[in-house]
DNA sequence: CTGTCCAATATCTCTTGTCTATGGCGCCAT
DNA sequence: ATGGCGCCATAGACAAGAGATATTGGACAG
């Protein structure tokens, strides 16, 4: 039924609709009146459906019709870029797409992100580089890295921030801390052994945010041993340096465990960033896949907190 | 260039990608395999692109045939979808969108998501009714409601809930309260007053959750005062039984004022929300534009927090 | 009443999508 | 080897249909 409706007719409808007048669309569509308003009407014959209502005073959309004329230019314009990314893939002419992420990133987060990509540009050839997020930000605003994988908050204008994931914050320690006998953890219990945290100048505003948050529900850490990736988080651990929060996907050392924090919902939430002048011709459309696909991920792990999820601290992943 | 790929290639590439072979897919398709096989060496061709590849065993598609065949799935889902409706407006068939409301969410959002509505859905009538979660959530279970516009969090798996809105959440108080002479309350200074809530059978996990974080950041409050609705809870602050915690975007009355908490970014979030198994045709089409418009409204209002937004509390708007 | 503007209609042309028939290629069973 | 089979490409015929030209008809302004 609706296969009678082709990429040529919402062109048509797309002219019609913006010129309010059959002729000058068919002009702007290099296209005779008359073979314009045979297609239109035979259109309309055919999907059932009055498109445009001609009038004295010009020619309108009919409600139907806006509906499918909006539809027209965003269609088009999807097509497009679409057939132009083909167009590029087949000639070998996509770039090298230059993904940094910072280790604090969750390897299976990175997995999803590259299967994600390798299905929408098959064959296309991907660079990731580990980084501090700051550095990666700048290798991004100077053009060396097309996006990047970091946990949130990224701020500023200048960046296009699409969240793709977020894990809980849990409590790491030994597997032989008393505290591994309980299920979950009263923020109370350890104010005095949160010692470890990453290096604040890899992620500024990400370390702020989280000393701040613990100072707002009484925690004042002592932020002394300082990490720069997870597993110089996990070794201070280990060594009895004391105790650190991390993000419940990082894979962990065999000799330790992770413990939810009572009552709290604070999750890690990373996200795919890339400048606002970057050029890559994949990240429209990877962006938009990105877009369709968060949705989903939440759905997967809702079961666990019988609480509503609700503080959500967009913090290192 | 690429006005040469019209809906019939899309279909004939997705039967071609999905059989691996033109004489079975010329055959689901009722079409003679020559022509089929013309009309993908012709689009080739035109467009510069390899589709598939011939081999021996079978015909698979290029990578950028990849591309496009998936491509193909959705842009033909989306047209059939797109005309389905169309037809639907256009014979008056579309039936009332019967949507509920929790009156503490803000005029603002409620006309931005009609607005949404009327041009996706031009002259399409939609019918809102006020009420509590609780009772609305009841009334999309029986189908008497199409869906809603709610304070998140909303739980169970029988909700599809779609993020649309979120705004601070901010302290109101009287113009003449002490505390308005601040720019920012700290929360330390308020735990005391902080008597006015909204009842909880209106909507149990929002406020159950509300009061759990209070307490998290050592705040018991004292739930006396319990309003059902924003002008009850801003009556109850002029007459001095408390303060309580609104969202920012709640139109005021003129001897009222609020300030925001210090530190703590805890926002009020709104989600529209439909059962799974409604019907009603709107919906798919409405949750895909809802979701393309999300992003761009978080970008409207970062200047405001110079701390990077953190703390998410996904509560009574 | 006449000239203008604009969409619809009629008729014709020419492109093109599809059909039937056929050819070529590789694979396998005899 | 050879003949049969499955598969895709090609060729020629034909019909559908997209588009062009010319014309009609309605609304409106002068």
């Amino acid at each position: 039924m609706s296969d009678l409706v082709e990429f040529r007719h919402l062109k048509y409808i797309a002219a019609i609709a913006e010129t309010a007048n059959f002729t000058r669309a068919a002009e702007r569509l290099f296209l005779a009146q008359s073979s314009l308003s045979k297609q239109i009407k035979d259109l309309e014959g055919g999907i059932a459906i009055d498109i445009f209502r001609r009038n004295r005073d010009g020619v309108y959309a009919t409600a139907a019709g806006q509906m499918l004329a909006s539809y027209a230019l965003e269609a088009i314009r999807m097509r497009d870029e679409i057939v132009k990314a083909a167009r590029a893939v087949h000639r070998g002419e996509v770039p090298v797409l230059r993904i940094g992420f910072s280790c604090f990133v969750s390897p299976k987060i990175l997995q999803t992100f590259s299967d994600a990509y390798t299905s929408l540009f098959p064959e296309c050839p991907t660079q990731f580089s580990g980084g501090d997020p700051s550095q990666i930000l700048r290798h991004m605003q100077t053009g060396t890295l097309d996006g990047a994988i970091l946990p949130m908050p990224i701020n500023g204008e200048e960046w296009v921030v699409e969240h793709i994931a977020s894990a809980p914050l849990v409590v790491c320690m030994r597997v032989d801390d008393s505290l591994a006998q309980r299920m979950q953890i009263q923020v109370s219990e350890i104010p005095k052994r949160l010692r470890i945290f990453r290096s604040p100048e890899a992620h500024p505003s990400a370390h702020n945010r989280l000393v701040e948050m613990l100072t707002e529900i009484g925690i004042h850490p002592d932020v002394s041993n300082l990490a720069a990736s997870p597993s110089d988080i996990q070794w201070m651990v280990r060594s009895k340096y004391g105790l650190a929060l991390i993000d419940q996907g990082t894979p962990l050392d065999p000799d330790l465990t992770t413990r939810p924090l009572a009552g709290l919902n604070w999750t890690a939430d990373t996200a795919f960033v890339h400048h606002v002048s970057a050029q890559h011709l994949a990240l429209p459309i990877l962006i938009r896949h990105l877009k369709k696909a968060s949705d989903r991920k939440p759905h997967k792990q809702p079961a666990r907190t019988k609480e509503p999820k609700a503080i959500q601290l967009e913090l290192l992943a």
